[in-house]
DNA sequence: ACCTGAACACCGTTCAAGT
DNA sequence: ACCTGAACACCGTTCAAGT
């Protein structure tokens, strides 16, 4: 006699995600998540591989949606205001989503599967390419990544305390990189 | 009867930063550490307060390190050039320490203490001021920093995956940002 | 086919008792 | 003054038993 489903793997994610983003990672416990979607603890597993599988669909999850957010801003006429909004996007994101944008980074070989990071890549690579030759085209495109990434990060982890205008900062920053790859 | 010491703070960081580099954060225990040191688990705490305040002393050891190299490399000559010396020194202590790396930058709030984190501040705001002026000292040092915290960060968390030579890319941005700076 | 209680190994941490 | 065993609360995970 077959037991009805009490929840689904999209569930699971969702309310992993809602707890990250509300309590931190250390609160992500599986103990947390069973709470959350009305079951018990080694339910989970019929869903997730482990809690290590589960930050890696959550991982997976804020990837699409930043694929998504940059592929749609960067097919305008003019390629420096593409990567201006394309950076702007990018950092908007990571303000959405504190606790789950540095999950799209820091795990050695990526929680994030290859077609989402191809798709973000391929946005990037597409704008940087315009504005810097193609010949520069991933050069560039890693530069504009590292910084926009080491930028959201460090503000993020409350880096950036000499005080000053952190805005100015990201202002200035954009400005030189947009200067220097259209060179 | 006083029971004699048989470690000391600065063995028991030592110890956990050799653990941290050798074995990951996830290996990390207090268990390892005791059995690195020769004591039990509880004994630690007479040294540390806890696994996290072990965890700030060892990235506060690591960000002295990084201050005293970033201090040795700012005051030649010409400013450009002290830049890109900057810069290498940074990337080459975050490839030594790999895994103490992001723990200067990650935690909020900082792991590290006000007194490094300022002495490398400094370092980099001379040598930026030098280049782009004394009004864009600030921005410019956050620009720098941002960018070289980034490309290391992916570098290290293997983001880097189109393959195309890294080593260019480097070279590429380092260029962009000096030019851009001294523009 | 999914859910559950019970159990296991392993954490970090506290503390009274030893020397 | 420091070290230790024992204990506690809390993890993630496995699995046989239920329906």
């Amino acid at each position: 006699m077959p037991a009805p489903a009490r929840t689904s793997t999209e569930e699971v994610v969702a309310a992993g995600r809602r707890i990250l983003e509300r309590d931190g990672l250390e609160a992500l416990t599986m103990q947390a998540i069973a709470d959350a979607v009305g079951v018990r603890p080694p339910s989970l597993y019929k869903r997730v591989e482990g809690r290590e599988g589960l930050v890696r669909l959550i991982a997976d999850s804020g990837a699409a949606e930043l694929a998504e957010a940059l592929d749609e801003v960067v097919d305008g006429p003019d390629a420096a205001t593409d990567l201006r909004a394309l950076a702007v996007v990018f950092r908007a994101f990571a303000h959405r989503n504190p606790a789950t944008y540095p999950l799209l980074f820091a795990p050695r070989l990526g929680g994030v599967s290859a077609a989402w990071r191809d798709r973000s890549a391929d946005a990037v690579r597409r704008v940087a390419g315009r504005l810097a030759g193609p010949e520069h085209e991933l050069a560039a495109a890693r530069t504009v990544v590292a910084w926009a990434n080491g930028f959201v990060t460090m503000e993020l982890a409350g880096a950036f305390q000499l005080g000053g205008d952190v805005e100015e900062a990201w202002d200035y920053g954009l400005d030189a990189l947009v200067g220097a790859l259209a060179g």
